[in-house]
DNA sequence: TTTTAATTGAAATGATCATTTCGAAACTAC
DNA sequence: GTAGTTTCGAAATGATCATTTCAATTAAAA
């Protein structure tokens, strides 16, 4: 029987994450983190402190995830119309491959626990900060590239992006099309040009 | 003290719709909606069943109250054009009034549960139909009036319109600022004209 | 080798979960 | 009035919830 062998943080926290994904927070029990991640109940509160902390550790590991195939992406792109085309199309990826309606982790915990857990709340609203500052990043380089129209400001068009992806991957849940869902991409990144 | 008096159906759903907002499905115990409808927990079981069946009946009452005021609005407009902007004008009321993040229910439960339980993802396919066929209704009679461009078939530009209400309403839990949703709505607009 | 600290299994905590049961109360129809 | 039906309060069901406890085990530090 196993003895004293520390366990692959990592792993644990992959196998976590399924089944957060999978059910939610609320959904998820105690018992099935024991179960999926094969770590024993002490070990579990030892190493993570509470099923909330965990799920925070949870959301960190999964948007890093995120951030690191965007990063892995962008770093190939060459213009920022290349940069928003390639960062459409890692949502597209996630959700033809969501073949059980799981949505995006941090889209379903901001609408299952933003309002009820304020380490929720302030996670959520780091990540949607981030990730504004980053599209407008990009499309403030656009502009002056003179790729992208100066019709409306960086920010603005950063805060358009950022809604669109939202409703694209909400709309993937159950509208899983390709050819219809790369129509609206492109009818998303039009005001752009 | 109170008895056999009939209640009215529709304040227990009025209660339990605010409930199961505020909570999510899971999060909402029984003793949650015995004290929100002060309805004896017998009550509950002998008139709606279970907590699922009361639950799609809450989905129900809320989207009909949802059509009932975009059904007041469409009616008084005379275009395709004022009918797109009515709809988008609920959804910043609405936003602007969920002062405690609860979003809209209809896409909590989306991201909640459709993954989990057929029947609400029956219920919510369903209701997405219904949302896009509006849409392509509204977007057809502008193509024909030469409101709208027809750069895109009516369909597509449904599927876009209602992708992005789900971004809107997604955008809205965290950002309030009034101007930059507006402003965010004429962007989603103007792929239209 | 002994001490220290971490990990384990397993059980127990006490609260809360959804749902059922049941006899008493009270309205409706006769 | 009475019979039938519905609603009620209240308690009980048995399962599951998150979390804690604890003695036994084991690896690393002394």
């Amino acid at each position: 029987m196993p003895k004293t062998e520390t366990f692959d943080r990592n792993q644990v926290l992959q196998r976590a994450t399924e089944v957060f994904h999978l059910k939610g927070y609320n959904g998820t029990s105690m018992q099935d983190l024991v179960d999926a991640t094969t770590l024993n109940r002490s070990s579990i509160y030892n190493s993570f402190g509470s099923k909330l902390s965990m799920f925070l550790e949870v959301l960190s590991y999964y948007q890093s995830n995120v951030s690191g195939k965007i990063d892995g992406k962008l770093i190939h792109s060459h213009n920022a119309s290349d940069m928003v085309s390639a960062i459409f199309e890692i949502y597209i990826d996630d959700i033809l491959r969501d073949e059980d309606k799981k949505g995006c982790l941090i889209i379903n915990c901001k609408s299952e626990i933003t309002n009820q857990e304020p380490l929720i709340n302030s996670f959520i609203e780091k990540s949607q900060d981030r990730m504004t500052t980053m599209l407008e990043d990009i499309v403030c380089n656009g502009q002056m590239e003179k790729i992208f129209n100066q019709n409306q400001t960086a920010s603005q068009y950063a805060l358009y992006l950022f809604s669109s992806i939202q409703g694209l991957r909400m709309t993937g849940i159950i509208h899983k099309n390709e050819e219809d869902l790369r129509n609206l991409i492109q009818n998303i990144l039009k005001i752009l040009y």
